[in-house]
DNA sequence: GGAATTGATACTCCCTGGGCATCGATGATA
DNA sequence: TATCATCGATGCCCAGGGAGTATCAATTCC
């Protein structure tokens, strides 16, 4: 009897058992097995005697199945089919051929690189299900850091602690205008203009890097801003400006998917800049799916 | 690592992972499982080459699952709590708590002893699943030979080789007679009285040893039998009686649960017996839950 | 910077699984 | 009926390997 564990029994005399039990034959079963047949009567014996149990009556010219014996095969080939398995499945997810990857983005990735990442990551590792939830950059930091999610697709507001990240976009933003707007007929527009156009911004926690960032601009524009409403997610804002509540910023990018119910208008001079990173934690090293999905981030920030 | 029979790896490697993923911690793993630090840390490792990956990601201040770890860990708890319930399972399928018996019947077994047995077995055993089957007593022998069946309530025809059997019933039958029929104020009849009457029977193979007794008893009672048509199974002779097609013999038990709408009596002189056994194979010996079934069936006929 | 804690390694012991030879039992055959 | 072939069980031995003890190297905390 193996020592005691948890099972008064080891792999060996279930795949024994299972052998014996189809062949109802102890020499057939260890031919088969590859071993020889006092072997196989022992694990047997001691099989019944660690199940206190006996699993097959056996005459020197039969052997047949108790119920007991019938029950256990019955039990034990599901369990035997899985752990078959087992061995092949964890390669596949060692080599990131299959998996999970638990990402989080905001509005602007969405809007910008994320969909062609997706859809190139997808086709090159059909076996990776990836888990996307929108969430504001402070929230996927957190996230990060608490091992929640695998990496994230953020505003970064300087760098954070075991975080490696990599660029993937920095434009200057431009003035997304309601089609009415007096500024409407010039090609590019600068912030000193906008003094007394409603602006569409978000809360400051959801990415406070930013924010200051477009505060810096209008105070080097000489102007205050006019901030109409804050609003979460950034797309909802399209919506606010299109209904006329005031203007707000976008990077070109992400103009380039917008109706021409809006307008899209480049600003010259003090502009607030959007960075968009990949983040992912540095320690441990990033496993196969996910060194995967940052290559091709990166190959899509380079191409 | 064990010897490859088939799997990479025994139990012992699995439960003890289990343990390490759950814990995340050598040292206590260890103590839980009740052997020392190191011989953990060694089993880890082969199960690591075995499957040729790396299930943890361990410093010597902290111990983590790499995405093979957690997918290991996802697929191990089913199957080992699978496997955790089979000793106590097979335990109580030996002592007969819960199993399955096959069981075949006849009409008569079923009109006569068999719903009281089963109703007393099922109280005293409602772990076991019964297969019913109702079957002539020809295909019960086979069947019981060719393990199909577990026990049988049949006819029989002499004793058959390696089948036990336990006496039930044994009656002199009666006749049946519809309701307009000639006989009907007597008490009792002679089957000579019934020689113009035509009588509802059953093909030969299915019965052969009762089906000759019928003919025996007409014979010694000088008539030769009118049979208008044979039907089965018996049960639906009742029904023809009822119909006016003739005259059928049952067992004074069966006559009791029939409805007033045929005439039941008592035969004087030459009667044809009927004989209700529960048959079994007598190698091997009957396991707990047959003979708990064998066993209320014996106090049934007893008592 | 020292101390404590953690997982890995070196070495040893001995348990136990497996092989070989053989036995007793059971049908088959002549 | 006597012989033979075949089956599973048993006795004996060997060696592989699992477990224990002592110890090491690395990391973190005070």
């Amino acid at each position: 009897m193996p020592r005691e564990y948890q099972f008064p029994f080891e792999l060996r005399h279930l795949v024994y058992f299972r052998e014996v039990a189809r062949r109802l034959h102890f020499r057939k079963a260890a031919e088969a097995l590859a071993i020889a047949q006092p072997a196989l009567s022992r694990q047997i014996a001691q099989l019944e005697a660690a199940l206190g149990v006996r699993l097959l009556n056996r005459s020197s010219r039969r052997v047949e199945l108790t119920p007991a014996g019938a029950a256990l095969l019955e039990r034990l080939e599901p369990v035997l089919a899985a752990l078959s398995r087992v061995p092949a499945d964890l390669k596949a997810v060692a080599e990131g051929r299959v998996g999970r990857l638990r990402v989080a983005f905001t509005g602007l990735a969405m809007a910008t690189v994320l969909p062609d990442i997706l859809r190139g990551f997808h086709r090159r590792f059909p076996g990776i299900r990836l888990e996307l939830n929108e969430s504001p950059t402070a929230l996927q930091l957190a996230a990060l850091q608490a091992g929640e999610i695998d990496c994230g697709f953020f505003h970064p507001d300087g760098p954070s602690p075991g975080i490696d990240t990599t660029l993937l976009l920095r434009e200057r933003n431009g003035v997304l205008l309601p089609a009415d707007h007096p500024l409407r007929r010039k090609g590019s527009v600068r912030l000193r203009e906008l003094a007394g156009t409603p602006f569409v911004l978000f809360p400051r926690a959801n990415n406070p890097g930013f924010y200051d960032r477009v505060l810096a601009a209008f105070a080097s524009s000489g102007v205050a801003p006019r901030i109409a409403e804050e609003v979460w997610p950034r797309s909802n804002g399209v919506g606010l400006v299109r209904a006329g509540v005031g203007a707000t910023f976008v990077s070109p990018s992400e103009a380039r998917n917008l109706p021409p119910t809006v307008i899209f208008r480049k600003l010259l001079g003090p502009a607030p800049v959007s960075t968009l990173v990949v983040g992912w934690r540095s320690q441990p090293p990033p496993p196969p799916a996910l060194a995967a999905l940052l290559d091709a981030a990166a190959r899509h920030a380079a191409g």
